[in-house]
DNA sequence: CGTATTTGACCGGCGC
DNA sequence: GCGCCGGTCAAATACG
């Protein structure tokens, strides 16, 4: 979102002749008067106006204030996002680099040499994915609705995250390996962690697609195999990753990196939400709106009322 | 009553 | 050998 986005100075011409209302000026829906009006009245009701017109302005004046304060806020929360995301790109490369290193130095992903012998290095677990879901921080469920049927057959307190991690077994067939651990994101509560373990030997139950992409913010992926086809529902955006990047991307870099576009939708919401809830911007905004639709109706195509 | 979920017990790997 | 920890089992419980 660009500083435009938020540029949202009320247009109220306060110089253009205002529509006359009848008894009360506040009432947009009000009557227009269209005959004449006795001297005294039409006195009082132009000094009302010009009341009116003076708390108006004063209120735009507070308002175009308010607005830029937020804008400058989120142009500084856009910075600091840009910083974090350079930093995480920076630990990606630097993560690579090392890992490729090491590669050099053991040839086999799975060996190394000591001495004279071969010593297996425990297997790096293959087909592994994970999938980041946004949740409701209020609901304490650990579901992650991905089109295929879980049984749970355990949950536990981890020792780096308070919040529980359920265990899931594919209960869609009998005989399917896959395995499923759900867990809250330790930096975020909001946001749901699956992580998917082998692949299944048979299709993808009929649930709608909306339920099998609701809230999906992001997907990586860990196999030692080469890339095909996993066992991610159809539907989700797959990175496919190597370990390496999974390594250094996992949910500490994911989160950020994947959350710009969504921190960018909350703070507009955040805005929105806000402006709406203060009476005196609906108000202001209704008066704003009102004025210009009247201006509009009751100016002839030479511009004169 | 059948199925799904919960939860304490148990197991195996790992580090000290 | 012991303790810690993640993962799994299975009896108890909840739910439709």
């Amino acid at each position: 979102m660009d500083s435009s986005m938020v540029n949202l100075t009320l247009g109220i011409n306060l110089n253009s002749n205002p529509p006359h209302f009848r008894n009360d000026p506040s009432n947009f829906q009000g009557d227009f008067i269209d005959e004449p009006k006795p001297a005294a009245v039409s006195q009082k009701t132009d000094q009302h106006l010009v009341e009116e017109l003076n708390r108006m302005s004063t209120e735009n004046e507070r308002l175009t204030k308010l607005l830029t304060v937020v804008s400058e806020n989120y142009k500084a929360t856009q910075t600091q996002l840009a910083d974090l995301v350079t930093q995480n790109t920076n630990s990606i490369a630097n993560t690579r680099k090392r890992m490729a290193e090491d590669h050099e130095t053991f040839p086999s992903n799975n060996y190394y040499v000591e001495g004279d012998s071969y010593k297996r290095f425990k297997e790096i677990k293959t087909d592994v994915s994970r999938v980041l879901v946004r949740a409701d921080p209020s609901n304490k469920s650990l579901v992650v609705k991905d089109g295929y049927q879980w049984r749970k057959y355990g949950q536990k307190v981890t020792r780096d995250n308070p919040s529980p991690r359920a265990y899931y077994k594919c209960s869609f067939a009998p005989n399917c390996p896959v395995k499923k651990k759900v867990q809250r994101s330790v930096e975020d509560a909001s946001i749901l962690v699956a992580t998917y373990e082998g692949e299944h030997n048979h299709n993808m139950s009929q649930s709608s697609p909306m339920e099998q992409n609701q809230n999906l913010i992001s997907s990586t992926k860990t196999s030692s195999s080469s890339p095909r086809s996993k066992s991610i529902p159809a539907g989700h955006n797959i990175d496919v990753e190597t370990d390496a990047m999974h390594q250094s991307k996992v949910c500490r870099n994911v989160i950020p990196e994947v959350k710009a576009p969504l921190i960018e939708q909350l703070l507009v919401e955040k805005m929105a939400s806000s402006l709406t809830r203060n009476p005196s911007f609906t108000e202001a905004l209704a008066a704003a709106i009102s004025t210009k639709i009247l201006e509009y109706d009751f100016i002839d195509a030479d511009g004169n009322w």
